[in-house]
DNA sequence: CTTAAATACGACTATTTTAGTCGTATTTAT
DNA sequence: ATAAATACGACTAAAATAGTCGTATTTAAG
């Protein structure tokens, strides 16, 4: 409980490779290889992270990817967010379809916990990771 | 992800309950239907609780639970330990049998985060929800 | 001294989430 | 034309979580 998912972790490594070596277009390959990722799932997520700009993609021979400002300023909650959607510990602080909302007794409490936490993640950027 | 588990859910709801009722002896049967929570899995889950001595169990007909001391004085991170181990958002801040520690390279900075996450939840009592 | 209400505990199954694979299309440098 | 790369979606596998079932034990009350 209270993990964070692979994805998250592989794009986090991608990202500070790319950061690492921001001269050269690196594409999706070498990072499977140097650290052991399955390529297809890396690929997926670099895509994701491509789509919301915060790493570059240039496509065809000696394509690849390219870390962009976006990969040091962005904060881990639109980090996590982009990767997996909306961060909460439990999911009746962005969604109310739970049953027991009306005899829910710690609810008020939980989502004071989840306040402090995303504001631990808005304080964090990928640059202090990456 | 980052989502706490239902156990925890459960464990949090009924040391609320047990605190505001204090006076008497609750069964685990009113808790799981006044909260709508399965029977079994909330009772295993308070017999952990019990075995911790955050609330106190009583056998026999009458019987049933209520709460101890530590039902608030205990930190979020003991009582996630309680119920479902050791808390990290990756499992090498505590495990090391991960194959990629040596090529790793965002495992200080997210040790780094873990350590901000452990220490919000150890200035956290139950009695700051429960 | 039997019954019924409760906790205690472990093995099992079901469900959901996460992880990973596969196939195919598209782009582009050589 | 070919090959190296990204792009995307459907599918399968594995792991974690959630929930169920059966049985034993304790004990208050009649």
């Amino acid at each position: 409980m209270l993990k964070i998912t692979r994805k998250v972790e592989y794009a986090l490594i991608a990202v500070k490779h790319l950061k690492e070596n921001s001269e050269n277009l690196i594409p999706a390959n070498e990072i499977s290889s140097s650290y052991g990722i399955p390529k297809e799932i890396l690929a997926k997520t670099m895509q994701k992270l491509a789509k919301a700009n915060i790493i570059k993609s240039v496509k065809g021979p000696y394509g690849g990817y390219k870390a962009m400002d976006k990969s040091s300023s962005t904060t881990l909650n639109d980090f996590f967010e982009i990767l997996e959607g909306p961060t909460a510990i439990m999911d009746c602080y962005f969604d109310s379809g739970c049953d027991h909302l009306t005899s829910c007794n710690i609810r008020t409490p939980i989502n004071k916990i989840n306040d402090s936490i995303r504001n631990l993640f808005d304080k964090l950027t990928l640059a202090d990771i990456a």
